[in-house]
DNA sequence: AAGCCGTGGGC
DNA sequence: TGCCCAAGGCT
């Protein structure tokens, strides 16, 4: 089949089947920029499920990118807390007041400059020329590269087939309702051409398909083997003042969960101590430590966690030296006011299970 | 340029 | 249960 022929159908089947998402625009129209900003950047390596909610809150406490680029960072990655990928939320904050105070208030309109901002990399900077402004952009996300790889019958494994894929995405893009087209592909990807058990008699580009010709279609794309995760360990360390708040303390900005609020744990390492006393030695306070029973598990991508807890509860007894102590001090009730990522939510949730919540 | 960076759902 | 996958970007 030739390009303009196979964008044609893909559009037609983008008419029939258009999905209602809380970003996109009523058909024939365009969305605004910030909206598909916002989704895009929350989208990545992330479903649309979760995603929607998360974007409905963003967009009703900061309604433009004037509003979000005046919040504090604290307040940004509050809301993000439980999305992951915490650097998507700093550079996120970032981009908005660089586009707030450098561009007027106004998202550039081609793939150059988009590409200038921070968050922003080829796929996202394609997505949102051709989504906002309706310019013609070949978006390669990983829905287009399974298309792609499937149309073409591309037996060469990912990643290193990438720019392979890139240029016979390309060689597709039209000229007309590029944003659309940009739009039906990943749909396409999302609902029909998918990673296993793909609906090739739902599929408008069937007869066109080289990958479904040869009967090879659900093993496309090939990926090279990632590397084995390695299992970290470590220590989390519960602390109660006599007021009844534990101690939590801010993560450095950048890295694993970079800006985010933790309980206080020694390194994570391949490792670990071999006793609690000797774990100890990384608390952030000198206390009477004793090992909650179980563990907290979780998987990072490219790390298994295993953390155990150890618990103390100061009393009157212990004077008043608690008050300087390196952290925040947080009523347990008053935690979801604070952005903790998940694991740290499991930690919170084993801690209170296991010992309950104080007066 | 390959490793780092979260989380939840599906099978 | 363990693995794969998701509208990737940064360094």
């Amino acid at each position: 089949m030739e390009p303009d022929e196979l964008a044609r159908s893909m559009l037609g089947w983008y008419d029939r089947h258009r999905r209602v998402l809380p970003w996109r625009a009523p058909a024939g129209r365009t969305a605004d920029p910030y909206h598909v900003w916002l989704s895009e950047i929350m989208l990545q390596q992330t479903t649309v499920v979760t995603v929607g909610p998360y974007f409905q809150e963003l967009l009703r406490r900061w309604p433009t990118v004037a509003d979000l680029a005046a919040a504090d960072l604290d307040a940004v990655l509050h809301a993000w807390a439980g999305l992951g990928y915490y650097a998507r939320a700093r550079n996120l904050h970032k981009c908005a007041r660089v586009v707030a105070d450098g561009h007027g208030g106004r998202f550039p309109d081609n793939e150059q400059e988009l590409r200038q901002l921070p968050g922003i990399g080829a796929y996202t900077a394609a997505a949102v020329a051709a989504i906002a402004f309706d310019r013609r952009a070949t978006v390669l996300d990983g829905n287009v590269e399974r298309v792609m790889a499937r149309l073409f019958a591309v037996e060469e494994p990912l990643p290193a087939s990438k720019e392979k894929l890139r240029a016979l995405a390309d060689t597709i893009t039209p000229d007309r309702r590029p944003g659309d087209y940009a739009q039906a592909v990943m749909d396409l990807g999302a609902t029909v051409c998918t990673p296993r058990k793909p609906k090739c008699p739902r599929c408008p580009w069937h007869d066109g398909c080289a990958a479904r010709a040869a009967g090879i279609a659900e093993s496309l794309p090939r990926k090279t083997p990632k590397a084995e995760k390695p299992t970290r360990r470590g220590t989390a360390f519960w602390l109660l003042n006599p007021e009844g708040a534990v101690l939590l303390r801010r993560r450095p900005e950048s890295g694993l969960l970079g800006g985010m609020i933790e309980v206080p744990s020694g390194d994570w390492l391949e490792r670990p101590a071999q006793s609690l006393a000797a774990a100890s030695v990384q608390a952030p306070f000198a206390a009477s430590w004793r090992l909650l029973p179980g563990l907290v598990r979780h998987t990072f991508t490219h790390f298994h966690l295993e953390l155990q807890v150890a618990a103390a509860r100061l009393g009157a007894g212990d004077g008043d030296g608690w008050m300087r102590a390196d952290g925040i001090w947080v009523p347990v009730d008053r935690l979801s006011e604070h952005a903790v990522p998940t694991v740290m939510r499991k930690v919170v949730r084993h801690a209170l299970g296991s010992i309950g919540v104080p007066e």
